[in-house]
DNA sequence: CGATATGTTGAAGTTAATCAAATCTTGTGG
DNA sequence: CCACAAGATTTGATTAACTTCAACATATCG
């Protein structure tokens, strides 16, 4: 069977399930099995019972809510490699939010069932494994809490800037992992403020930005507006 | 030994806790300790080396972060009964946030120190309440960041309102648990703004306002200024 | 009862949302 | 490969919301 061994390869490459010993592994894989998504596809819709969690091993996913007049509020953006929706499957029983794809490919791998629940019982090796999940994901919402509560549009933006993962070092390079438009409503702004905060950046020779590629040219002064600073 | 008994039975009042055995809830009982605190006082700071969580028997705790000038953030604001800093303690190894009591009188429970990891390894009854624990602190923190995705302060305040629990039905009565100044950091407003708010939907005769105390005279108005109306 | 901190109110200035239109991309069929 | 349609991004003008600063009122605590 190569099926499960695949994803069980894919599975250690997980953060959390890396420190698996490989026989508990591959139980996990069998109770796995590949998803793909194309982009803007639905994955589970808030309030469907959760059967499963998953993991992103290409693409990107966002959890997000709607609002009764039709307006999506992201909660959170999600990329390889990460896990989502533990919390879900072991405690609250329903999913809290809606997930769909945000890239034209997206590969996930659904770890659950009622083999998996078997599982987790009765192998005590797996708690751990979930407990750290369980930890990063919060480690995120609290950067996330933290980045939303700063009121100037600026901050958010800057802030976000410079935790994202960048090539080189005194003048890093960021590539945006989203569409502009879902940039913006991550850091609930409107597109419109998204611009023109970036053009604002350019002209003052901050940042070179072309397309979703931004090169920052004084992480200082980036910095600064994070704190506070007026940019 | 009257101590560890009063400890187990304060252990058996948190959710989490209620459904382990007895021996179990003694065990960990024995790896804890009380902390009282008076207003303001600090429990620990950003960085700190994790070395147990905590659970809340009375009073609040608020979890924050400083800026680099000055202003700080509260990333969750927490009341009795609930726990805090598993993460911090079970996967970061330190703790990411400052903790401060937010009143007077506030009883904590110290759940910790190497007997406790200890305790957590050995017996395997224990990780569904900490991934339990792990996954209501997830629950709150993706309210709270819904809550501060809204970007008009009415729909902040107004939704942090309804989600308070209340008494009486058809017209509920909140109480805040919190300053106003603290209330105002909580929902990244300023307290300026979250007075007038109080005084517009006063005068609108939404809400009977007097200290911290306030009747929801027409809570559907202020479920729509949640949803984004103008209010 | 006075001192200090907390909450309220007013006026002015700034920021960002909204509305509207132009420009640039991207994917598709011819 | 090119032209076109649909969608995304940018830009401009306007408006509304919120912060800031300052002064005043009200609570709280010794």
């Amino acid at each position: 069977m190569g099926r499960p061994d695949a994803l069980a390869g894919a599975l250690g490459e997980l953060p959390h399930f890396r420190t698996l010993p490989p026989d508990l592994i591959l139980a996990v894989a069998a109770t796995a099995r590949p998803r793909e998504l194309s982009e803007g596809q639905v994955l589970f819709r808030e309030g469907d019972v959760a059967q499963a969690f998953f993991a992103v091993r290409a693409g990107g996913v966002k959890l997000y809510r709607t609002t009764p007049d039709g307006r999506e509020q992201v909660v959170h953006n999600l990329r390889a490699p990460s896990t989502f929706a533990e919390a879900a499957l072991l405690s609250f029983g329903r999913y809290p939010v809606h997930a769909a794809a945000t890239e034209t490919t997206t590969h996930l791998i659904e770890i659950g069932g009622p083999r998996f629940l078997e599982l987790f019982r009765a192998d005590d090796r797996l708690a751990p494994a979930m407990v750290s999940s369980l930890s990063t994901m919060l480690g995120s919402l609290v950067q996330r809490v933290e980045e939303l509560s700063l009121v100037q549009a600026g901050s958010r933006l800057a802030r976000w800037m410079l935790r994202q993962p960048a090539s080189g070092d005194r003048q890093p390079v960021v590539e945006f992992p989203l569409q502009k438009r879902e940039l913006a409503a991550h850091l609930a702004m409107t597109p419109e403020t998204l611009s023109r905060l970036l053009r604002r950046w350019h002209d003052a020779g901050w940042i070179e930005s072309e397309r979703a590629r931004v090169v920052l040219k004084e992480p200082d002064r980036l910095l600064a507006v994070a704190d506070g600073a007026e940019g």
